[in-house]
DNA sequence: GTAGATGCAAAGTATTTGCGACAAG
DNA sequence: CTTGTCGCAAATACTTTGCATCTAC
């Protein structure tokens, strides 16, 4: 198990409130990519009384400070993800929306080296694949 | 040159109006990735009466008719682009908004490979790469 | 004690839509 | 002719913000 979001928070000076611990805790317990729509109906069943402002707030700051990443997939609205070590990208079942995450260390070379034949240095990079599944 | 966006329209029954034609010369050419407004600019300078809906109906018209793609860029709105037959992919300088496009063949291959990994077979894809310029 | 966080409602953006008038095929 | 398009303004969806109150440190 590696570091809670509310270890971090302290380590990057976010001073931790209650509404703040609790969304942190159900993104630490999701294991899908919720929308802030989403992520603010399982808030409310913690504490009814959060705002939807206090939501958006604290997912941007989460994200301004590296705590979660925020997904723009297709058409959608943004989604978030807790972010840790291992990067990863998703490939999107554009039937089901099922979301599964991968990791492809060749991609990921290719990346930079497309970036460095530009004289670019790599400081992020968006990779999404959708597809149907094959029977 | 390849086939004008008007011949597009004709062949895959597209109705062409005035306003088609217009947004459509001036997709042809443009050489960046306009967003609706900047798109709307261009064509108001040639028919000021066009009105934005019009253009927000064309440019989703002709993208679910494969004349356009729409890309969402982080943070951005979304912008439009001419859809040819080559494929590529973009590099963003984040630093001033340039906008480059490559192509890759070993990475889309790998693509495949990954979706095909999972079961799934690749209806479609988006690579964005973000850097800032080596000195 | 004080800077920063929250809740609320109002304000912003970006985009879509209902409707009567109008134009393409 | 008839179906689909246009312009307009109103509506919607998502997100941000001003302000008074409250809370973590």
């Amino acid at each position: 198990m590696s570091e809670t979001i509310e270890s971090k928070c302290i380590s990057k000076g976010v001073k931790l409130t209650d509404q703040r611990r609790i969304i942190a805790r159900v993104m630490s317990e999701a294991s899908d990519h919720p929308d802030v729509d989403e992520l603010y109906n399982r808030v409310s069943k913690i504490d009814s009384k959060i705002s939807i402002a206090t939501v958006y707030r604290t997912v941007k700051l989460f994200e301004e400070s590296g705590i979660l990443t925020k997904h723009e997939f297709k058409g959608g609205k943004a989604r978030y993800e807790e972010l840790n070590e291992g990067h990863h990208d998703h490939l999107i079942d554009v039937r089901s929306g099922e979301i599964i995450e991968f990791v492809d260390e060749e991609i990921e070379k290719l990346q930079k080296k497309v970036a460095d034949k530009y004289g670019y240095e790599l400081v992020d990079h968006k990779l999404e694949l959708y597809g149907i599944k094959k029977k």
